[in-house]
DNA sequence: TAGTGGAAGTATTTCTGAATTTTTCTGTAA
DNA sequence: TTACAGAAAAATTCAGAAATACTTCCACTA
């Protein structure tokens, strides 16, 4: 928990950013400043602030004034992102391997044991939807393999990275809920693999892992 | 020029980023919305928007309800930020280059045309002061170097990690006006070494330029 | 003396309600 | 259909004030 939790600002910045990530709010939505206000409860100089932060994190777009909008997607723009991702995170994984530490293990563990025994799309009432805390703990468990590097920026960055790609794979789902990729497998071999501090093999499987997952996703994209 | 820039929150934003790049608001400095809005004559709402962006980019910081300050440096974080340019940047210099373009070409000629006419410290009426100008034309010639990559995140990220270190060079120049480091030749070696496609050479001679320059700032830190 | 507790003062954050400007929609005419 | 004028909607911003949190300072206790 944030030493920020109890600003409205922060809580905004959470709340729609979560709501962004499960496609409750889908590409290109228009996120009108009222009716955010009004949804959360929360006035509009906060929400604005929290729309602020997020267009810095390219989540949410805004031109002219013309208001914000969830950022588009793209085939183009998803292909750079992947290469943008395993370009910095293999650089990110060596370095986090490197400096292997106990400490580091353990944080390992937790984040594969809490994605591993999540599931990524529940059924609530006949209906499948993403499950918010796969989500959560998806994005731990990819910064963590990564923030061992020693290199506070990366982990930013990085942090973005995912948020981004989760925007893709989430959208997909909701889009095609009985097409689910099988990722868990490829989870649980990336962290053997982290474990047994093989950086090669490691650096490949997160490749692979990204190309499999962008193949998937781009089957679904019409442009 | 934007398209937002008839937008306040946006005006406020390149002034308060520019006063903080050109140490007016040095390290750790108290960023007050009032007096802020009294000093650019804008309204508090768009001048905390700008403030939260600025946060996002981690040039202010801003814990619990204690207001906004201008982020810390140390040479810990200096340090960090140098390793990260030098691993970011060098892969987006190599993928510059092996997309070398006219385009870029001409980018290059003029970026480093303008850096290279402009002094880095200006003296009006006696006194020297950095020169705002050569602030914008230096982080233009960084970014139009790696520019190339295809890959907009990385403009991005090394844009992000470009301001933080202009924010240490201005300080220590700020602080130590009379010890100027020389780094117009090194600026033009790598040019020229770009311009020449070499990309191992221009990969070396930019990690130089980074130690160089950290080496310098480092004499001056005391924490 | 050192440290704790609380009260007053200060600063930050947020809200309300409205003014201003810009964008978007709509209907009509060419 | 296209273009344009007017209306409606939305976004941005402001001003002033309330609510909340933080700081400072001083008295009191151990």
């Amino acid at each position: 928990m944030s030493v920020n939790s109890n600003l409205q600002s922060v809580s905004a910045y959470n709340k729609i950013r979560e709501d962004i990530l499960a496609s409750k709010f889908p590409p290109n939505h228009k996120l009108k400043v009222k009716e955010l206000s009004r949804l959360y409860d929360i006035g509009v100089i906060p929400i604005r602030e929290a729309l602020s932060r997020l267009e810095s994190e390219e989540l949410v777009a805004h031109v002219g004034q013309t208001g914000f909008t969830v950022s588009q997607i793209s085939k183009e723009d998803l292909r750079s992102l992947v290469e943008t991702r395993i370009l910095i995170e293999c650089q990110a994984l060596e370095r986090s391997i490197k400096n292997f530490s106990n400490k580091w293990e353990e944080e390992l563990v937790l984040a594969f044991h809490r994605l591993q025994r999540t599931d990524r799309v529940l059924e609530v009432n006949g209906v499948r939807a993403i499950n918010r805390n796969w989500i959560a703990y998806h994005h731990s468990f990819h910064l963590t393999l990564i923030n061992n590097s020693g290199l506070p920026w990366l982990n930013k960055f990085c942090s973005e990275l995912i948020d981004h790609s989760t925007k893709y794979g989430v959208f997909i789902t909701v889009e095609y809920p009985n097409l689910p990729r099988e990722s868990a497998k490829e989870h649980k071999k990336l962290y053997e693999s982290v474990l047994a501090r093989d950086s090669e093999s490691s650096k490949n499987l997160l490749k692979q892992h990204y190309h499999a997952s962008i193949d998937h996703i781009l089957k679904f994209l019409t442009k």
